[in-house]
RNA sequence: GUGGUCGUAGCUCAAUGGUAGAGCUCCAGAUUGUGAUUCUGGUUGUUGCGGGUUCGAGCCCCGUCGAUCACCCCA
């Protein structure tokens, strides 16, 4: 047994788990760049009070804090959208508007982990500022479902729950409840399909409201509500309102929100929500201390739910066996026969490879055989055999089992122009 | 941070308080120039860790670490 173990929430990425890993960053980037956002990346490690500034000092009990050598201040950060709006405020005259930017990197949060919850995660973040449209919102909203399109998730396995915070204040404005009370107001409306009934009406009387008032308010919202037309207009033109359900319920735990918020949800299995975002206007202007006021929008989605997803869903696994078969393996399997010819064997290996082709071989002596079953091992399409032939190579096709005989000069062409041709059938027998 | 369940080989799991095992994987051989199957052999454990009870603990008790679930939180 080892003595180590990772430390509690954190993962180690084994091969396997490290391949599924790159192909779901591979899709993020790749939908994003169809949509054409630019990657961005920012330290994982920022002053703990870049999280204060806009979170208050309690949210230190879930930040990975500690002091550096020089007894600063500092924290893994839990969350990019900080970091984010100091890059962009800081330079922000130096970039036309909109800026479409998207990030892949790892957050932190010192939390209970669960099942869909490690202390370390990683995120891939897509905002949009300098643009305060509701086209902006419904951009982000279809990036978001092509996402999951692109993993193989359909419409029958996720959905969007839409809202919008603006409903809220105004529904607290209309009923003359202080502008104080309107944190505590969404935290009891992010619970109350969860919280016991009378609990939440005892907390709703302490700032002057009644479930039934709150519950009908919530049923009213429904998609012709005025606070969703353009949006619904938006994402009907492009065909994505039917992934779309209003759900007033969803406001977000982040208090930097202030408009739109969604959250893209499995259907099929309960999970934890698999992305959340929303509009957050006047966080840039927080950072900035009031100097840059930069309309923005954005959402983030971990791969930890999405993991649990993607290994959930039949549609979903095809697409992930053919990136796997693609990346995985060699083309070509150098097999030395005779010991003698190693070295000729090794010229050809570099300039194989020399050529852009994926080549493995015995680093030490070994039987043909186990050399061939390394080969069948690594999904190598041909195996390429030195021995007392030399200079001649036995080429052999290792789907079809054919095998010729080749010049050594000759073999890199040779090789070149077999792996145009697909392969043809399953690699394995 | 609080409470429930769990922790045995690399993996999946057995083992009335009485000699720690099986399957799979891995390595080697049968097979010294060709992939499968099969057969044979082999490696791997302070039973998560530390105490306690007992003639004797994988099993019972306490603590601790980890996993998981529910709170909490969900940036």
């Amino acid at each position: 047994m080892a003595s180590f173990r990772t430390v509690k929430g954190f993962r180690d990425f084994f091969p396997e788990e490290c391949a599924m890993r790159n192909y779901i960053f591979e899709t993020w980037r790749s939908v994003a760049r169809r949509y054409g956002f630019v990657e961005y990346e920012a330290p994982v490690v920022e002053s703990t009070d870049l999280y204060r500034k806009k979170s208050g000092d309690e949210i230190t009990s879930q930040l990975f804090c500690f002091h550096d050598k020089a007894d600063r201040e500092v924290s893994l950060r839990p969350e990019v959208t900080p970091s984010l709006a100091r890059m962009a405020t800081t330079r922000h005259r130096d970039f036309k508007k909109p800026l479409k930017w998207f990030q892949i990197g790892s957050c932190f949060r010192y939390e209970e982990p669960q099942e869909g919850r490690t202390r370390e995660f990683i995120q891939f973040n897509a905002d949009i500022l300098g643009d305060a449209s509701s086209g902006t919102d419904a951009e982000l909203i279809a990036l978001s479902i092509d996402v999951m399109l692109a993993f193989g998730i359909k419409a029958e396995d996720f959905a969007i729950r839409l809202s919008n915070r603006q409903i809220w204040t105004q529904y607290l404005e209309e009923r003359q409840v202080p502008a104080e009370h309107s944190a505590t107001f969404l935290q009891i409306v992010d619970k109350i399909e969860r919280a016991k009934p009378d609990e939440t009406a005892c907390k709703l009387a302490n700032i002057g409201l009644s479930l039934e008032d709150v519950r009908a308010f919530m049923a009213a919202a429904d998609e012709n509500h005025p606070a969703f037309a353009a949006l619904r207009a938006d994402l009907t033109a492009r065909g994505l309102w039917q992934y779309v359900r209003i759900d007033a319920s969803i406001v977000r735990g982040l208090a930097y929100y202030t408009g739109t918020v969604f959250e893209v949800f499995d259907l099929k299995h309960g999970l934890r929500a698999v992305a959340g975002g929303g509009r957050y206007d006047k966080l840039c202007a927080l950072m900035s201390d009031g100097s840059v006021d930069m309309p923005a929008a954005g959402f983030a989605m971990g791969d930890v739910v999405l993991g649990i997803l993607l290994s959930k869903t039949p549609s979903a696994q095809f697409a992930i066996t053919e990136y796997l078969n693609a990346q995985q393996g060699v083309d070509a399997y150098v097999v030395v026969a005779d010991e003698a010819q190693r070295c000729h064997a090794l010229a050809a290996v570099q300039a194989l490879r020399g050529a852009g082709v994926r080549v493995d071989f015995s680093m030490a002596a070994q039987k043909v055989g186990k050399q061939f079953q390394a080969a069948e091992n690594q999904k190598a399409r041909f195996a390429l055999v030195f021995g007392a032939e030399f200079p001649e190579v036995q080429v052999k096709n290792l789907i079809s089992r054919e095998q010729t005989l080749v010049q050594n000069e000759a073999l890199v062409a040779t090789v070149l122009e077999a792996l145009k041709h697909p392969a043809i059938g399953p690699l394995i027998a």
